[in-house]
DNA sequence: GGGCGGCTCCACCGAAAGGTTGAGGACGGC
DNA sequence: GCCGTCCTCAACCTTTCGGTGGAGCCGCCC
């Protein structure tokens, strides 16, 4: 199962270095290499390639644009987009993501982060370069720096009190969530109490608020 | 400049697992080898590894805490942590991040990935598990709701029901939402009660949902 | 004026959740 | 074997919710 990649960059340098990463790996093949976005989108449209790699600063369109065209909202049959640029700005990788891409990467990325990259988006999963991530993140969660830093013991939560916790964020009574998990309710509600003082907070909504904000279920 | 690992897991099988990938990198090298977390953050003390890659749910002293002890802020020289772990929440992801591990992974990822976030860390760099990063975009940018928008209500809520409805959202008890509102708890329940049958749930959680999930309030 | 919808409140009741204490079994580490 | 953690269950009690059927008040509109 061959990965069959697209490539386009207007720097022939830059193009002819991916080529050569990517073809160090034996299941990865550069089906086309190009140097501006309506080739680009010419070809991989013409090819459908799994990944399609590309430079944001090219001639003619440019690659968010090119995204758009190939990974957008509204597009069938949306391609595998991973961007590459130099120019780590929040506009750009919130633009690309928010075209379709699956990825956002430096260039002073490692080889190594390159392959896996497009190994990730050949399935469609994403890989964004951690210097990016980084920054994203402490603009994610600045407000929360301080309260966590002094919190004595964040207690982690068990496998059990995860699933009840799980249960509860849908609205699920104690009765029911004993059904489903096969336990009674005294279970179920020492699960939750334990889950409460962990996460200290007061009542079942505030647990459901819990696992809602942090992900841990989802709708 | 060989790059000395510690591992900290309970489980056995992971420590042997990642102690196998790492292996095969003729410039890594594992240290120690612990279970627990006390004795994570002695050997790192001791033996200075280069990165430290520590599971959260340990016994005696958990990941994150272990992650403050020897990188977090406050702490002179400290080590680089990478944190990996089977659950995807955003609070660890947090904590881990502001008690100062340069990495956060998922125990999902592949042994490609692994090594790459050694050795991001082994520099001070990060790299965070694509399913987290892309989770934490989604977010960050909530340009990207197409499917399953709610349709407008068969009966709409009333100004004064979706006061209520917000703050049952936040976790206020109806006797809280009475004294906020400066209204009776029968007042509270009444609205309650209507909100209840117009949005067709069963429960105060299921009405917080219908809440969170329709932005009408936010995290 | 009469009707209607929204907001306010009351009383009563059963159901559900919250809090506490205690206890037993399984499993793994030391 | 001992200890700690986790999962399991029980009994008991208080608080909170959920459901029902009322009621009065106000503003609006026909």
């Amino acid at each position: 199962m061959t990965i069959r990649v697209l490539i386009a960059d207007d720097q022939e340098m830059i193009r002819s270095a991916f080529g050569m990463i990517l073809g160090t790996q034996p299941d990865m093949e550069v089906v086309a290499s190009v140097a501006d976005g309506e080739r680009a989108v010419e070809q991989a449209r013409r090819l459908r390639p799994d990944v399609c790699l590309l430079d944001i600063r090219m001639p003619a369109l440019d690659g968010l644009e090119a995204t758009r065209l190939l990974a957008g909202p509204g597009v069938d049959a949306p391609l595998n987009v991973l961007i590459a640029t130099t120019f780590d700005l929040d506009e750009y990788v919130y633009r690309a993501l928010s075209n379709g891409a699956c990825g956002f990467l430096l260039k002073d990325m490692s080889p190594a982060l390159l392959i896996e990259a497009v190994r990730a988006a050949s399935t469609g999963t994403s890989l964004i370069s951690p210097a990016v991530t980084v920054r994203l993140l402490s603009k994610l969660a600045p407000a929360r720096q301080d309260s966590t830093v002094d919190r004595p013991l964040p207690e982690p939560l068990t496998d059990r009190e995860l699933d009840v916790v799980k249960l509860v964020a849908n609205g699920h009574t104690n009765d029911e969530i004993g059904a489903k998990l096969y336990v009674s309710v005294a279970t179920v509600k020492t699960h939750l109490a334990n889950a409460q003082r962990k996460l200290a907070v007061r009542n079942r909504v505030e647990i459901a608020a819990w696992a809602w904000r942090t992900g841990v279920v989802t709708g």
